[in-house]
DNA sequence: TGAATTTGTTAATCTAGTTTATTTTTTTAT
DNA sequence: ATAAAAAAATAAACTAGATTAACAAATTCA
């Protein structure tokens, strides 16, 4: 029963027949995470790939100076995971950590290819993901070049509500690259 | 003859048979462009992946108040479009514009939808070049949190040295989204 | 060849966002 | 309910990068 809202989701997509929904569970696990826990460590490789049935987890990375820099939350049916070291299978630089008890279905690397060359139409689904993930990605180096930082907030504002709601504002801040004293000035403006 | 670099870059990759290859060049065509001309124009739908044989293209777009931001560059052996535009064949908010003369081998989304369904290994081909593209876009976003716009500037000359030394410094400025004074003052320093 | 256009430099002034420091408010745990 | 800790607000001084404007070099092309 835990898999029901990863179905779901799934089937918004593609329609599987029983025997490719079999073969999808015997190739996923669920994991529960505690508040606080680390699904990827910074300097360990990304194992899974993590779709979220609930909860929210924060990527970042720490920079020189130790310097906190949230790159992405993920809560509910949003995929989790960080990219580079998962294609790779090499160590990352980002840390995946659970700023809520966070339960999830993964799959290892070895796990989705198995799943690809099985379902082909689990990989279709994946490159359309995968082009839209890279159109947000672009959408948001457009607007780092062309908004304030106020209307940049403006914009995660409306885009993700439910995230700004969730998250404490000081982590909106540095997911926004500005400072948590500059945005506290910029929402009372 | 005008396919060997394009059938040569797909061959790094996976390995076609005759047949997959005939019927790769029957659901593409070339094209070559001048300088100066548009390959998408902001506005309208892009109709077309394209694969660079040769030249280089611009993707910008102009801001409310008319000024142009580069997203991005693309040389030989890259792949140019608009994204956005090309997976919903929807207007284009960006232009394509080649700033050499530049030879394409481009297909549409019809093409595209049969190759994919033709040749699977063409669509996890697809799948690992978005999966890298989403990375790279990833990355910039972590260097534009980081680094310095010195410091991003000396990233992209070292990254992409060949462009760096193909294009006008403006260009490079608008693409590190700086002014082109401010770059002429840093690489003084 | 030389005039026109495009590209690049320099320098002064200005501003969005940072830094540092202090205080207030909210949340958490006992 | 209260102490401790975490989060948010405020404000002054500071800096990276923008803007404006004038000029210099390099390309292009008749």
């Amino acid at each position: 029963m835990h898999y029901s809202s990863f179905l779901n989701y799934i089937n918004n997509y593609i329609d599987l027949t029983e025997k490719e929904i079999a073969f999808l569970r015997s190739n996923t696990n669920y994991k529960k995470y505690l508040k606080g826990d680390y699904i990827v460590q910074q300097g360990a490789v990304c194992k899974h790939t993590n779709f979220i049935i609930s909860g929210c987890t924060k990527n970042f990375y720490l920079d020189q100076q130790g310097q906190e820099h949230i790159v992405t939350f993920a809560i509910e049916n949003w995929w989790s995971a960080d990219l580079s070291s998962f294609i790779t299978q090499t160590p990352s630089d980002f840390n995946v950590k659970c700023i809520e008890a966070t339960e999830v279905i993964q799959f290892t690397y070895q796990n989705q290819d198995e799943i690809f060359q099985n379902i082909p139409k689990m990989e279709t689904l994946f490159r359309k993901l995968l082009e839209k993930a890279l159109v947000s990605s672009q959408k948001r180096i457009v607007n780092n070049f062309s908004l304030s930082a106020k209307d940049q907030y403006l914009y995660f504002k409306k885009q993700f509500s439910t995230i700004e709601q969730r998250v404490p504002q000081y982590m909106g801040a540095s997911n926004l690259g500005i400072t948590k004293e500059f945005l506290s000035k910029i929402k009372t403006e």
